[in-house]
DNA sequence: TACATTTGACCACA
DNA sequence: TGTGGTCAAATGTA
């Protein structure tokens, strides 16, 4: 599992000392006048060299968004994925009307597992939750018995972009899901930065061999990813907040999910 | 007693 | 310098 990282580390490596030996053979051309033919070609290939430790280095800091709305108020703070996590902090952002609370996985010291995640109430909705992951989980719980439940049964229902989700079943071991929080299921894999080209979003496929750990973020990133090169864009983005603002003004139906992409 | 939460302080970054 | 993210001591709870 982790091994994929550090191969995704000396390939970063490998791709910047290409950079830097395309640099100092632009710079070695800037003397010359008239400049080389293949000075050009040079400059492309260091493009295409920097998308490349751009997309590399992007796997390196998995990174996703989802939003989730509970039934109530109180049921809010119980929000979650089946996953330990351990509150160390909460900060008052600017502009926001709720303060954002910090999480990090329980196993951080005993298993080193580096996983946070920030949850901010939504201003205009008190119910519904903004929710970030950072990392992803290299503890034993990543190997819960229903995190892996839920990717087999998202996998059955590959593009379809709706699937029951049966945390319910979790819930019965999982005091916080008792709560019956309507899972309303959209998911927004954030990325530091827009994908430039089309190139780049196709890159998203390769961004979801990145989530090794078996929790709803990792499956809802395959889904998602599963869109053809290229659709990721506003319009797409627009398309799903519209499937989004239907699913939420009928959700007659709790832990029912559903793509969203906004890049 | 062990673990989780709260909260003020500190630090890094733009 | 302001803001977001994290730390760590104090406090709460089972």
């Amino acid at each position: 599992m982790d091994g994929g990282y550090g191969g995704e580390k000396s390939a970063l490596a490998s791709e910047l000392a290409q950079v830097l030996a395309m640099v100092r053979e632009l710079e070695a051309c800037m003397d010359q006048d008239p400049l080389p033919a293949g000075a050009r070609e040079l400059c492309a290939e260091l493009a295409s060299s920097v998308d490349r430790s751009i997309r590399i280095a992007r796997k390196e800091t998995p990174c996703v968004r989802r939003q989730l709305r509970a039934a109530s108020v109180q049921d809010a703070a119980a929000l979650d994925d089946g996953l330990s996590w351990r509150k160390y902090g909460q900060k008052d952002i600017l502009g926001a009307k709720y303060p954002r609370a910090y999480f990090r996985c329980t196993h951080r010291h005993s298993q080193g597992c580096l996983t946070t995640k920030h949850v901010q109430r939504a201003d205009g909705d008190p119910l519904l939750h903004d929710v970030v992951y950072h990392g992803a989980h290299t503890c034993v719980q990543a190997a819960h018995p229903s995190a892996q439940q839920l990717r087999q049964e998202l996998q059955l229902q590959p593009g379809h972009g709706h699937g029951a989700h049966e945390d319910q079943d979790q819930g019965a071991s999982t005091p916080a899901l008792e709560t019956e929080c309507l899972w309303a299921g959209l998911l927004e894999p954030m990325t530091p930065y827009s994908f430039a080209s089309a190139a780049a979003a196709g890159a998203g496929a390769d961004f979801a061999g990145c989530f090794p750990l078996l929790s709803p973020t990792a499956l809802d990133w395959q889904l998602r990813s599963s869109q053809p090169a290229g659709s990721v864009g506003v319009g797409i983005g627009m398309e799903f907040e519209t499937q989004f603002e239907e699913l939420f003004t009928s959700a007659t139906e709790p832990f029912q999910w559903d793509l969203y992409a906004d890049n």
